[in-house]
This record gives C-alpha cells, sequence and structure tokens, in this order.
DNA sequence: GCAGTTATCCGAAACGTTTCGGATGATCTG
DNA sequence: CAGATCATCCGAAACGTTTCGGATAACTGC
C-alpha cells in the first residue's frame, strides 16, 4: 500500500526525484538515489504496475493465445514444453505471460485488437491456432508485435515466427523407411488448416520423389492430429491400400492411434508395418514398442518466440523467422521391410 | 484508442454516463444505454484495464505460482492439466491468468507480497510449491485470497486449497497389493517437504496396520519425485531387501524409474515385483507393463482452484478446502504375489 | 400549489505513476 | 566577473477510468 508518495515524503524528496532515482535515470545524486533507494526497500515500495502501464503504455507483459489450451491437448504435452521455455525467456528479461482465454464464442464477442489492448499487452504469442483462425487475419491487420509458432507468415515487420523445420523432418522419417527398404509407405496428415501438415507432405512427397518413388494420393489420409483419428485414418488406410509396408505419420498422437489400428488387425511393428511419428512426445517414448519419431525442440521453440518477441518490443535487431532443425530419433517402430 | 471521451463526445453523453451505461448501473434511461452502447461498438471501444484497475483496485486477474512450471516437469503433465481445468474456469467467469515467473533467485529479491501488488492480481494460486518455499511463509501473512493445490493449511479465512485425498489413495493402493497376497510392500516416496508424502505414507502405513502387517521402516525410501531418484530408490530398497515382492510408489514417474530398474536387475514386472504408481500421467498407460496406478482428477482440480478463488474474491459463500477423491487404475504393472 | 420523490444526468476528484519543461545554485570559461 | 554550462531537483500535467455528491426537471400525493 505505499505509495510512492508515501516514499517521497519520507525521503524528503519530490515525487518526480524518487522516480527517477528508482528507474535509473541519471539525472539524480548518487547519495540521492542511495538514500531513496534505502527508504523504498524499509517501506516496502513497489511500483504499482496499472499506473505504470497507464502513463507509460508498456506494461511488460506477453499475451499467450494458445487455442490448444484445452483437456484435449493433455496427451501432447507440447503446449506445455514450449509454455516452459517462453515462460524461461520471459523471466529472463522480466516480462510477465498472461493467458488469455479464448473460446470460440468469447472470440465472436472480442475482436483480437480489444483483446490485446483491453490487457495491454506489448505483445502477443500465437500457437496452436489454425489457418483458417478468425484472429489470425485480425491480427495481420493490428499494429501489435506478434511471433506465431508454427505459422510462417514473413507479410509484415511486427510479425515473426518460429518454427520446425517441417520439411526436413518429414524427408528424414520417409528416407529412413525407404531406407529400410519400404516402397510403399503411406501418410496419415493433421488437416488442410494446419501449415505444418502443409510442410510434413511436402517432405514426405519430395522424399519420394528424390528416391523416384511415384506419389499416390490413396496413400494419404487425415487424421486430424488427433489419437482416434490416427487410429481411423490406418483403419482406412491399411484396409484398402493392403501394399503397405509403412506408414508415416504427421504426429506422435495420431502414430500412437495407428499403433491400436494395426494392434487391432492382427499386425505386429515393426515386423508388419513400420510406423514414424512426429514431435517426439513424451509418450513416444514411453509406449511399445517405443516409437521412432522426428524430435521438435519444443522448449527452444517456446523460449526462442518469447525471445523474438521481447527483441522486437526492445527495438533490438533479430531475426525475426526462426526455422529450427528437426532430427530423426530411431527407436524401435521401424524395421527393414517384410521379406526383404 | 478510443477512450470513454471519445464515446461520450460521439453520444452526446457526459464521461460519467457512459461509464455506467456501459457498466450496467440503473440510474440511465435505456434509450441512452442502447444509444451508448451503438456509439461504443461502432467505435470499437474496449475500456483500458489498467486505467480501470488503478481505480478500482480489481483486475480481474488471478496470479500463478507454479514452482514447477519447469522443463523437468514436463514429464509428468499434472501442472499442465491442472492449468487447463483454471484457464476453463476462469474464463467462463472472464478472468485472466498472469503467470508470474519466479526462480529462487528473483525470490530473494521480490517478496510475495510485493509480486502481488504489482501485478495487481485478485488472487493467487499456489501449486508445486515445497513446505519450506519462502513464499508459502509470506502468503501466510498476506491479506490477498490464495487457493493451494496439494498444501492442506487451514488457518486463516482468505486461504483454501484443493487437494486428492491421498491417504485414501495410498490406502487403496496398499489394499490392493495386499489383496494380491503381497506382504512385504516397500515404498518410495517422494520427500519430506511435499505435504502429500506425509499423506501418502500415511495411508500406506494405515493399510498395514489394518491387515496387521508391521511397518518396517527400512521399506521406505525417497525418490524426490523424480524418474532417476524412482530408479536410485528401487535399487537399493531391492538390493537392500530382496524378501520385497511389491512397491507402492509415491508418483508415477518415480514408479517408472522404478520400472528400470527392476529391469536392470532382471527381474520382471508384475512376476516378480509389482508396482503401483500414483497421479496417472499419460506415460502410465502407455508404458510396458501398462501401471496400475491412483488416479487424480488433475484438471477438476485446477477447475476447482480458479472457482474456489474466484468464488472468494467475489463474496460468495464457498467451501474453502476441496478434498477430491482418489481412483485406483488396476492395470497391468501388479499381480499375484510369486508362488502363490 | 407545494413539498417530497424519482429518474436521469453530470462535474470533478481520485487512483499512482511518468515525464515535460523548467528552476536553482554551483561551477566553469575566458 | 559576466555569461554559459552543468548537476540536481521539482511542479504540474497527463494517462483513462470509476464514483461521490450533487443538480435538474418531471412527476407524485394531498
Amino acid at each position: 500500500m505505499t505509495t510512492i508518495k508515501d516514499v517521497a515524503r519520507a525521503a524528503g524528496f519530490s515525487v518526480t526525484t524518487v522516480s527517477r532515482a528508482l528507474n535509473g535515470h541519471d539525472d539524480v545524486n548518487p547519495e540521492t538515489r542511495r538514500r531513496i533507494r534505502e527508504v523504498a526497500e524499509k517501506l516496502g515500495y513497489s511500483p504499482n504496475i496499472a499506473a505504470r502501464t497507464l502513463v507509460s503504455k508498456k506494461s511488460r507483459t506477453l499475451g499467450l493465445l494458445l487455442s490448444a489450451l484445452t483437456r484435449s491437448s493433455v496427451k501432447d504435452n507440447i503446449v506445455f514444453e514450449m509454455l516452459c521455455g517462453m515462460n524461461d525467456r520471459a523471466a529472463e528479461l522480466d516480462y510477465d505471460l498472461v493467458l488469455f482465454n479464448t473460446t470460440p464464442q468469447k472470440q465472436r464477442q472480442k475482436s483480437y485488437k480489444a483483446l490485446c489492448k483491453e490487457r495491454g499487452v506489448d505483445g502477443v504469442i500465437m500457437m496452436g491456432m489454425r489457418l483458417d483462425d478468425p484472429y489470425l487475419e485480425e491480427m495481420l491487420h493490428a499494429s501489435i508485435p506478434c511471433v506465431l509458432i508454427d505459422i510462417p507468415i514473413e507479410r509484415k515487420k511486427n510479425i515473426g515466427y518460429v518454427m520446425t523445420d517441417n520439411v526436413q523432418g518429414a524427408m528424414d522419417a520417409v528416407n529412413h523407411l525407404i531406407a529400410l527398404g519400404h516402397r510403399h509407405i503411406g501418410m496419415i496428415n493433421g488437416h488442410a488448416q494446419a501449415a505444418v501438415s502443409i510442410r510434413r507432405l511436402e517432405g514426405y512427397r519430395k522424399a519420394l520423389e528424390r528416391h523416384g518413388i511415384p506419389f499416390n494420393e490413396r496413400y494419404v489420409e487425415d487424421g486430424a492430429f488427433r489419437e482416434d483419428g490416427g487410429k481411423e485414418a490406418a483403419f482406412r488406410l491399411l484396409t484398402s491400400c493392403p501394399e503397405l509396408t509403412a506408414i508415416f505419420c504427421a504426429s506422435d498422437l495420431m502414430a500412437l492411434g495407428a499403433l491400436q489400428a494395426i494392434r487391432a488387425l492382427g499386425k505386429r511393428v515393426p515386423e508388419d508395418i513400420s510406423i514414424v511419428g512426429f514431435d517426439n512426445i513424451v509418450a513416444a517414448q514411453y509406449c511399445t514398442p517405443a516409437l521412432t519419431t522426428v524430435n521438435q525442440d519444443k522448449y527452444q521453440m517456446g523460449y526462442l518466440a518469447a525471445a523474438v518477441l521481447i527483441d522486437m518490443l526492445e527495438g533490438r535487431q533479430v531475426q525475426r523467422y526462426r526455422v529450427m532443425p528437426a532430427e530423426l530419433i530411431v527407436r524401435d517402430s521401424t524395421g527393414p521391410v517384410r521379406g526383404s
């Protein structure tokens, strides 16, 4: 409850001087500054952020728009791991994170700009957004700096992004399968409204192409990035294309679903069918067989997102677009093609 | 950038009336209110939260003190799942969540009160705190409402808590082992500075006692709630007490570690050793053998924590202390004692 | 017709900061 | 020693809201 006025009175200086002393301005006598610091400390003074924000227009707060912060995203710990990274970088630079809770109903009521302005956030990190999310379009017309995760948009100065090299990752995954002798390789993709789906499909095609294997669109099904979606997609794929010996999944969660489907069909992994996932979620290393997958450095992505955003906010020279390398992790769900 | 003044000017009313109209006070003509709403809408007005907070002393913001928001807590998705619950309830009641990023260094610099006052949060949810965390003591002397997760403190009016019935859960787990014929049951606990450890140990002892099995303190080791800690504890336990046929672990993560240790010792689960975990983390159902464990409804705990806190804030009659039932989930890591 | 209600509105203060534009002496310059 | 420079300080305005304490005019009851 101590305000700057209390400190000023107790220290025998004006409010102005106290403010300038505490904020490190240089037109204040060192001895005065020491004295003021001392008094402020003794009184347990800490500035009121609301007042400061009101006048300075800076809140040292980052808004997080996580459309994936739902019960269903609990299984893949991706969002959480990114959150940890963001939180760490924000802490280092003394920023706070506020979680915007947006549900589809709320979005209709409140525009992106209103959301940001109300809360007075300096910048925004968006993740888990579909390409057709209305907020994405609104964001493009707003002046608030924003860093996107997994959505590469390079149209504006105040927008940055962080994503994994999905094309490379998918290529690595499929090359691995090809190296094992597989020629009939299916793919379970997410959905059309995800930038990563497009990239991963591209990597899949490129890898096939490079080895002279024709692309067959019957071999690709969408699984909506969900476990049950992956299961159903695997069912469809394996029943309609029995020649398949391997499946590349655009997410580990879908791969886990595929594993179930394969088991239900009485086949074995990797003896009958090889499976590669993407993301390297925690469950991937514990499931049986342990999943061969493409690792994304989720923590680092979150960390970078926060870092890039804050650099932008503080006017530092930044590399606004960051693409992280993907890394194939070979475990037990892939093996040589049967009969080879 | 439109302020309330712009709306007032455009609508031809005073700032006071606009404020009262928009905030639903009743001394404003329905027609006036309609007109003002219309103008506000057209101008895209949304109130500045900082200004509002400054005068009203309410920010509709909850502070989250998550000491466990670190890279190491990624594997157990507990924090994240609770976060989802909190976020959902907060969204329903139109509150926002701010993540306090506190590192041990920062804690020395900034007191709990300062943290809360600065950010102007109305209330706080604390989780993952050790009983000897300095913030816990500071919190007790602060006037800000707080809900604790997994720390049952009933000393003050403005403090609530949410926790699982750990005693019951642990008893269920151990009873299950006893029913399978086990008599020499070890326990891998967390650490002394966690309320849940104390409770789970209590449940373990009670279950033994009820069946006339003497408590043997050599059978209990701490694993610090970490996977490697669990692994080491299991090593110690199984080498120094070869008569053990079952181990109850105070967390699934430690149980996963124990599984590794047992495998390394050339024994099988559940044929040689039965294992029960606690928490029901995601990996528990994917590991081999799938882990028998005690489920905590983490989402619901988070949801309730936010609900209780907001109820307190808004002066509603609340049940401040909530204990959630635990539920034993039997999977494949437990079986009848060998030779029985 | 008059005091008392009632419905509706508004001016101005207050919240706790930061910052602009100076003010005051002291010190330097030549 | 006059004028300029410098170090240090401060008064007051501004930020965008809410709310207290009225003000005005119309209506009520007798």
